[in-house]
DNA sequence: TTTCTTATACGAAACAAATCGTATTTTCAT
DNA sequence: ATGAAAATACGATTTGTTTCGTATAAGAAA
């Protein structure tokens, strides 16, 4: 089985992969606007981090056409995964329960939510 | 209510953060032996980590006599939750329902913490 | 007291991440 | 064709983190 090796995104490389995880396509234009939205920065900032990005091949781009068309190169689903990981071993002394304890202890989830937990934790408990 | 401004714990920091949780009080020496058993630094690295921690007033420490004796002066809990809810954000799009699922589909559970879970969720729906 | 050991202090190098200015290229409208 | 607009390329700076070497101080042992 061919794993890739695991790069961990920094934190500025994650809000981009947000705004591409959820658009799909998208230019330099386009995520550096969503990115515009809450914080300040600079066009050639969002260019270079992309272009860092796709060195590292966490994004692909065509770049048959004179605007680049970039496109998520991990998927959100590995990454949750791999960061969720580090930060049960890391912050939670491999306990995935204290996190959950600690993720739903603190924040408010709707009963629908709450549901959909209960749901998975019915089909856990039967095995 | 005199909220401190939130000093976000680098990784480094947050292993020296776990040691002293963990011990409730020690010495440079004592964390660094503790940090070697799982990685290779030097001592004077962890010293001048602490001491930035320091400054930074993430520890606290008594300097009265030769050995100073650190200790942490953010709780684990609340450097959880702070860390939690920035996973979240950026994350899971806001949702900590999405992180849950997430943590149990992914990593095993006891059945005393799949209880324990269950018993969190009951009083979660009482409400 | 002199020496050995164990501390801390601190500067600076080595890396890594983020930012931006400027040059160049491409396209399109005039 | 020429110029304006919009894009990429890329070097360089700034900022933050981690690392460690060396100097110095303090106490313990000889």
């Amino acid at each position: 089985m061919a794993t890739g090796k695991y790069i961990k995104p920094t934190e500025s490389e994650l809000e981009i992969l947000q705004v591409l995880w959820t658009n799909g396509l998208a230019s330099v234009r386009d995520v550096h606007e969503k990115l515009a939205e809450t914080k300040d920065v600079g066009y050639t900032t969002t260019l270079k981090l992309m272009q860092i990005m796709h060195e590292k091949g966490l994004v692909k781009r065509d770049d048959s056409i004179k605007t680049h068309i970039y496109q998520a190169a991990v998927s959100r689903e590995k990454t949750q995964k791999q960061l969720v990981g580090k930060m049960v071993d890391g912050l939670f002394g491999g306990s995935p329960t204290q996190l959950v304890l600690q993720a739903l202890g603190n924040h408010k989830a709707s009963s629908t939510e709450l549901e959909e937990i209960q749901e998975l934790l019915n089909n856990l408990k039967k095995q």
